[in-house]
DNA sequence: AATATGTACG
């Protein structure tokens, strides 16, 4: 075969390579590499290489066959270790088994190949999905030692792990100290900031940059929802649509934007915001998938729409636990019991596992509806484990809500001394709720004091505890309590308030007492409410006894 | 050949 013949030869290998779809076509393809006479050992190589990255890397490739390609080959190079430690740090299978790719960058450094930006960012991911600050660290060191770390993605990977190990001072030297950054830089240590509660650093990058991407958007849209300031997610959702009406920059939100949007609507109670994002998200075309949705049934039920929270879930057409459990919630919030659980029995019915959170949407409606025997039906498929739930310390506050509630002391305190881990505040906080609906002055004093000790600067612990002493008539101790909120320099500094919007108005109700006309008349009606209230407890006792 | 973003309980 002539050295013409040879490269033709080669060149055609190649192109059946990367035509090559299938494994058994594969297989064929490397049974002519290994037994054809004429290429070199050079050559073979490289096609090799060719053959591990489709193999590897395909979706119609198989990772196990390359692996065993790799294993047969002397002298791997760089290429082909890349494809590897690509392949299985890419792969979540192996999330819990061998850090293949860690075992493999060991192998080529040992073998003193030397590794490039590219082999770098696939080493670094692994230790992201391994948590491994250590060896992420020794990493970090390599890229100076090769010289890769002027390399813009090299330089991403790096921040990318130190942001994923909750490092943020070591990401944000390396951001500062980049000699070239792009938007990507921008968007991980604005991530960064935002994950380790540096919202406001975060807010004034992402106003520095000047080339914002759909995700920097994102990014800092969630994360003031996630920190609780949603008002700043709209205003900023609202800044990126005027931009976006701009002809020279073209950021447009996608479903990820809106998903943060509405659920920013839904825990302000904005109807009306909420809505016009859901048209916004029609007129556009965006789509709208099951998180969207599940985002949106939440917004409608927290906003006060029950039945545009059913419209839209009845349109979800695969439905996850998600999507299940926001609708169970918004029942369970109306006090629509039993759409709750008749909706549960469907979600299980229609074979999708419930979770913790769908257990907690469930208990927390039978706290709200007083209903002892279902909440302790449900705590029991949990504790026993019906559905492979891992009771939780929030299950535990629910039970001890329901029981509280219904004035069951001895079996609440029971259940907290027989629980599998700590008691934290909101399980000793829903026993002190209780003891104050109850006026049960002797063990709401102790547990008051114990939460105390627990959170020295929270007030909602003394003021219980000065409304107990109060209520009780023990004005010696009360005025000790006092006394020790003096000390503390404790302050019920923010009084409580509610806000509600009716056709765009917002209404804001204080403690304090509010300035507003309708005052008056809410009051009457709220006179006449309690009256009808009282006046069906009385049917319902008539109906009991 | 590669790096970044979203939904449900309390």
């Amino acid at each position: 075969m002539s050295m013409m013949e040879s490269r033709s030869f080669l060149k055609s290998i190649t192109r059946l390579l990367s035509n090559c779809n299938n494994m058994k076509n594969l297989k064929q393809i490397h049974s002519q590499i290994i037994t054809s006479p004429h290429l070199s050992q050079f050559d073979k190589l490289f096609l090799i290489s060719r053959l591990i990255f489709f193999c590897a890397l395909s979706d119609s490739g198989s990772l196990a066959y390359a692996s065993r390609v790799f294993q047969t080959t002397h002298n791997p190079n760089l290429p082909i270790y890349n494809a590897m430690i690509r392949a299985y740090s890419s792969n979540f299978r192996h999330k819990h088994q061998n850090p293949q790719s860690l075992i493999l960058y060991k192998q080529m450094l040992v073998n003193n190949i030397v590794p490039d930006g590219i082999t770098i960012p696939f080493v670094l991911k692994e230790c992201v999905n391994r948590l491994d600050f250590v060896v992420g660290r020794s990493v970090h060191a390599h890229c100076v030692k090769f010289g890769v770390q002027d390399d813009v993605y090299v330089g991403n990977s790096v921040i990318g792990l130190y942001v994923g190990c909750g490092v943020l001072e070591c990401a944000r030297k390396v951001f500062d100290e980049m000699p070239e950054r792009d938007v990507v830089s921008w968007n991980l240590i604005i991530g960064g900031c935002l994950r380790c509660g540096e919202v406001d650093v975060a807010r004034e990058l992402f106003v520095r940059m000047d080339e914002r991407n759909v995700i920097s958007w994102n990014s800092v849209i969630a994360g003031m929802v996630q920190v609780g300031r949603a008002k700043e997610a709209v205003e900023f959702f609202h800044e990126m649509v005027v931009v976006s009406e701009d002809d020279v920059v073209s950021v447009y939100p996608d479903k990820m934007t809106l998903a943060s949007v509405v659920s920013a609507c839904a825990s302000l109670g904005w109807l009306k915001h909420g809505k016009w994002v859901h048209g916004y998200m029609l007129r556009n075309g965006i789509e709208c998938d099951v998180v969207v949705k599940t985002a949106l049934v939440d917004m409608y039920g927290k906003c006060g729409n029950v039945r545009l929270a059913e419209r839209v879930f009845k349109d979800i057409r695969k439905k996850d636990v998600l999507a299940w459990t926001a609708m169970i919630s918004v029942y369970a919030l109306h006090g629509h019991g039993n759409e709750a659980f008749d909706l549960f029995d469907k979600m299980v019915a229609c074979g999708v596992r419930p979770n913790a959170v769908t257990f907690g949407a469930l208990l927390t409606a039978c706290a709200h509806l007083g209903l002892v025997d279902r909440g302790r039906w449900y705590f029991n498929m949990i504790t026993t484990s019906v559905y492979m739930i891992e009771p939780t310390v929030q299950h535990y506050a629910c039970m001890v809500d329901i029981l509280g509630r219904a004035g069951l002391f001895d079996e609440a305190e029971r259940l907290i001394t027989n629980m599998p881990m700590d008691p934290d505040v909101f399980v000793w906080g829903a026993l002190l709720g209780a003891c104050q609906m109850h006026g049960n002055v002797e063990l709401g004093e102790k547990v008051a004091k114990h939460l105390i000790r627990l959170e020295p600067l929270n007030h909602a612990f003394y003021v219980a505890l000065c409304d107990i002493q109060a209520k009780a008539g023990k004005f010696d101790d009360l005025g000790n309590t006092r006394v020790l909120m003096n000390e503390r320099g404790i302050k019920k500094d923010t009084p409580g308030n509610s806000l509600i919007e009716v056709n765009g108005n917002f209404y804001e109700f204080s403690i304090k007492g509010s300035a507003d006309i309708m005052m008056e008349k809410i009051k009457s009606l709220l006179n006449q409410l309690s009256k009808e209230i009282k006046v069906d407890q009385d049917t319902l006792l008539i109906l009991k006894g």
